[in-house]
DNA sequence: TCGGCAACCTACTCGTGCGTAACCCTACGC
DNA sequence: GCGTAGGGTTACGCACGAGTAGGTTGCCGA
């Protein structure tokens, strides 16, 4: 049985590099659905096409491939952002750009920002991956603000600034997440929507402007 | 060996209620660290004190374990908003109080809100418990703020509403994940933080001033 | 005081899934 | 044409952990 079909090599052989990123598309496409620990090397590998062995050779144990993935989808991030955020821009530009180039990213990617947003948190080995690169969005977002505020004449706490740089920041993953489960919106929309909150919300606060809580 | 100790009653034998409580507390520990796969049933037992099977006579499947937990915690949660959240009340002061409720009870259960934040979405057989809830705190959202611009003559297009509504919570999240990464902060000055973002940010937002793309 | 129920245990079975040993086969350089 | 490196496989060892069978002990009411 299974008699040689026509076509010789349906079965090709490719060279490592092209297995490779197949294997990372597989890994991502079953971990961003069932999370590190429910899913197993033997559905990837099928996934992508190939016998288990083959992953271990290539990227090593099942976590290290977790990392890779990972690793591979936090660059594409960063770099889809840090492409098209000039330093000369003014501030407001800036954060429209990246929020722009963010929520462009998730709506092209959904098994991406699944991956880091609902899988690599909380999951210990990989947790301190994702903090790390929020924090270093937050920095960046805490940063835009400090300046927009400075070329106003106003100076604010810096622990203040970084609340509201925390709270924007999950504002925007919030949002996010809502347009990875709602295929059919507008990525555009939901930036000016983030951008709208953001920029007239958090400048009109950290301007000084306050609710006080008996009225 | 382990001959039996001075104190014969020190390991007790205790009501079903008594016991069923330790192993969610327990259980809550546990899952709210390690995630549900990651967690051993064994593990949670030996916290708890006593052997497997009870748990298993007790509470049931590892799955049935970790969803009474899962629900416990929401009902903890909802049941502390709701608690001083008055319907006659300003929607400010709802807003207000809601957000107190809920950062006091981040502070002070850390480990519900990791359960809730961190280990119940994604995981798949629990993701939609979780939902649940986020969808209902959106809609009461969204309703407090449409309910505030009403009475200022404005009203707003439902799904501009349940946008600005998803990003508040979003926010609120994040702040609380920050709460529970730093236990000395005071819950009350995230709440009021919280709170200006959103009164002033939203409400401005809201109610027309837009930022435009091209300066 | 004595049955019986309910709390509790030890000691398994058995499936699942990571990681590997040991092999095959084809293309390409020499 | 032939050896070898590298792409590929099957089939397994082995550990861990969910869930259970079956027994033991203490408490409480009649």
């Amino acid at each position: 049985m299974l008699a040689r079909m026509s076509t010789p090599p349906t079965f090709r052989r490719l060279p490592r590099a092209v297995r490779e990123r197949q294997m990372l598309d597989s890994a991502l496409k079953v971990f961003s659905r069932r999370g590190f620990h429910a899913a197993s090397v033997d559905e990837i590998a099928e996934d992508a096409g190939i016998s288990k062995p083959m992953v271990y050779a290539y990227l090593g144990t099942k976590e290290e491939l977790f990392l890779a993935c990972l690793r591979r989808e936090v660059d594409r991030l960063m770099e889809a952002v840090a492409r098209v955020v000039e330093p000369e821009l003014p501030p407001d530009e800036q954060l429209w750009r990246g929020l722009r180039a963010f929520f462009g990213f998730v709506g092209a990617h959904r098994d991406g920002w699944l991956m880091l947003y609902r899988q690599a948190r909380g999951q210990e080995p990989f947790a301190g991956e994702t903090a790390a690169m929020r924090a270093r969005i937050v920095v960046v977002v805490a940063g835009m603000l400090g300046r927009a505020l400075h070329a106003e004449g106003r100076e604010v706490r810096d622990t203040e600034l970084e609340a509201v740089a925390y709270a924007l920041v999950g504002a925007t993953e919030s949002l996010a997440d809502w347009l990875a489960e709602h295929p059919d919106a507008d990525p555009d929309k939901t930036a000016n929507q983030m951008m709208n909150l953001a920029w007239l919300g958090a400048g009109q606060l950290l301007r000084g402007e306050v609710w006080r809580p008996s009225p």
